[in-house]
DNA sequence: TTATAATGCTTAGCAAGCTAAGTATCAGGA
DNA sequence: TCCTGATACTTAGCTTGCTAAGCATTATAA
């Protein structure tokens, strides 16, 4: 019964976000922010956009708007860069900083409710079989390209 | 490394989408449609569009889009449920019989790119895996209820 | 040096999930 | 019988992914 594989993919992604958005509202976030939030701590303050959703694997104008919505919430600032002027660089405010801290929590009480259950061995075979999903479509998708 | 399963998650079920959604645009199709398409023919036709959501487990307000969209390319009907006012049952016209075969074949060859390189027992967990995610996402959503 | 290409950001609009609220119809109990 | 609640459908608007197209700036090549 593996035809409906893909059809249980897209529902489980839509469950694991509607359980993270859950937990996340009482800050104020949604998957999509938060994990902005962290990458660009992982990645460094004061990197630029792009470099940002390429981190993340999304597309510029995807990371815009979500840096927009961290914008607006004084989660994050904005300052040009004095080597390109292209680029504009982002910053995690103090409230911005403060917030992480919660966050990772959060997200780690989500992620404990979604894979109860599931052992060790289990998880970890879980986010190889995704990986190779990804891979698989990238393939697909980009022939013949790094 | 499991803190970033969620992320892997979303990006796999996009992926997945991604690549169907290229094959099937020749039919002119997206997931979304062909998969209502298919649990039409399943469900049985004449059924209601509320039978047919539950059955593909969106909500109402989605599959009414999609059914909208269905109509407008000809390949279902809406006809007034002769029992119950307030329903209108669906049914599949010749030309969306016609592209059903041509769904299935589309469906299994990309369902073959993106499961590539994976055996029947990790195929059978992947699917496991995903369904166990859902259910825990359904408890932790849906408290002390069926 | 100047014309062309590449890069970074932005804007606009589509897709498909959702919730919330509104309308029409049906079913059940006082 | 009639009112109340449930059900089916619809409408409107949010979210966040995408692509396409535009502008500004930088890099490269002739």
């Amino acid at each position: 019964m593996e035809s409906n594989i893909g059809w249980l993919l897209s529902r489980a992604a839509l469950s694991w976000r509607t359980v993270v958005d859950q937990h996340m509202a009482e800050l104020g976030l949604t998957q999509t922010r938060w994990i902005a939030l962290l990458h660009l701590k992982r990645v460094g303050e004061g990197c630029t956009q792009s470099a940002l959703a390429a981190n993340i694997g999304v597309e510029q104008s995807s990371m815009l708007r979500t840096v927009n919505q961290l914008l607006e919430a004084g989660l994050i600032e904005r300052r040009a860069s004095a080597d390109d002027g292209r680029c504009r660089t982002l910053w995690l405010t103090d409230a911005g900083k403060a917030l992480l801290v919660d966050v990772e929590q959060l997200a780690f009480k989500g992620r404990q409710q979604l894979l109860a259950g599931l052992d060790t061995q289990q998880r970890q075979q879980f986010h190889d079989l995704l990986a190779h999903i990804i891979i698989n479509a990238h393939t697909v998708l980009m022939p013949e390209q790094p």
